[in-house]
DNA sequence: TAGATTGTTAATCGATTAACAATC
DNA sequence: TAGATTGTTAATCGATTAACAATC
């Protein structure tokens, strides 16, 4: 079924707002639809969407579309979302800990296992039910658990050593909202940076740049 | 100074990278840096480096290179984080709550003068010394305040009728968190869409299609 | 069957990289 | 001046769009 081209990360951005346009689409009740109806929909060309999931196999039948359920479904496994891998959060500040309580981890192909953080005032909390432990018992439940991916919520500073640490314990995705750019340095690991403030400063371009059109 | 041609989205994606790295050498004391330094520093090419600064204009110097601090200054505008411009919050739960006490909104551009939810449970409560505002009052704030900013906190279903209405205020730029999706379905509006679910799915396609290679 | 829509190949467009003359 | 490094043009590479034969 996949074809074994390698697939270019412009394609993958892609999957996840496909698998949330199908949802909706499923949840509507619509059962099948063609790239261009979903072209309409998406702000896309259609040539694109076939373009894309060709990349993974032929989902569709000619003359009539897309089933809109089984679509979803493989998009889903595409991405992955089908084997739960647990990880463990670092840093319950304001953002770990709404990064937490917010996102649904079982959905996106993940279990989160633990929190963590080193502040004493902090440790012992409880969010979603689960206890924040101290960063000494990290190493104790990576191994128990066979932690796989970090999402990291800690600042700048303490980024850079713990990403070494994690490493060194078979860490090898990280989910990273810290400033530290892990970026190009380890190699095989993979890593999916939000950059909040980069964002938040694109948003600002735009609105400079806009006001010349 | 500013070439008059239109710029890729792909460049201004990256000058918020640029501003953080040359933001970290200045503050380790360093005066000039070339184009392929800071290119092994960033794991990208001297070329692309250039080339990108150069559809701004010309900052550096031959055979010498760039003066951090100058580029670091030349950027910021670039990106207009040298105008405030106001901004209101909408939903103050988790993901607003961590948003509001997390960004600085002053070093990226904005100006946050006031947070909104319509729970009576969370109105009246302070969030970075705000306190958090019932939505009614919406409309004159941002009458009063100018505010041309809103960042979306709020459920997906909320948020469809609500982006109409602010746009009705002369609401003209979204910083968007809900997973409604704003894009191409208001001309002239200017969004940028923070999907921390897609993110995270796309995390979990790298992990699957890593173990392939 | 006729109509619709896919899967796929070819054409276009845009972004990145390489090369080098200009110049500090 | 000689060496270094930019700004810029040309070459390459990749991604998007267009076109159409295959086929349901």
């Amino acid at each position: 079924m996949a074809k074994s081209e390698r697939i270019s990360m412009s394609v993958i951005r892609r999957l996840p707002r496909y698998y949330r346009f199908l949802y909706d689409l499923k949840e509507n009740g619509v059962v099948r639809i063609s790239s261009k109806e979903l072209s309409q929909r998406m702000g896309l060309t259609a040539s694109q969407i076939r373009q894309d999931l060709n990349c993974f196999g032929g989902f569709g039948q000619q003359g009539y579309g897309y089933v809109v359920e089984q679509l979803y479904a493989e998009i889903g496994r595409i991405l992955g979302l089908d084997v739960l891998t647990p990880a463990i959060l670092l840093g319950a500040g304001n953002l770990g800990r709404a990064v937490a309580n917010h996102m649904d981890f079982e959905q996106k192909g993940f279990r989160l296992v633990a929190i963590f953080d080193d502040s004493p005032s902090i440790i012992g909390q409880k969010i979603r039910g689960m206890e924040v432990l101290p960063t000494k018992l990290i190493e104790e439940t990576c191994r128990r658990q066979n932690v796989k991916v970090a999402v990291l919520c800690i600042p700048k500073e303490a980024a850079a050593s713990i990403v070494e640490y994690l490493i060194s314990l078979d860490i090898r995705g990280f989910w990273n909202f810290s400033h530290f750019d892990i970026g190009h340095h380890y190699p095989g690991v993979l890593v999916e940076n939000v950059h909040l403030g980069d964002s938040l400063m694109t948003l600002s371009y735009k609105l400079t740049a806009g006001g010349e059109k």
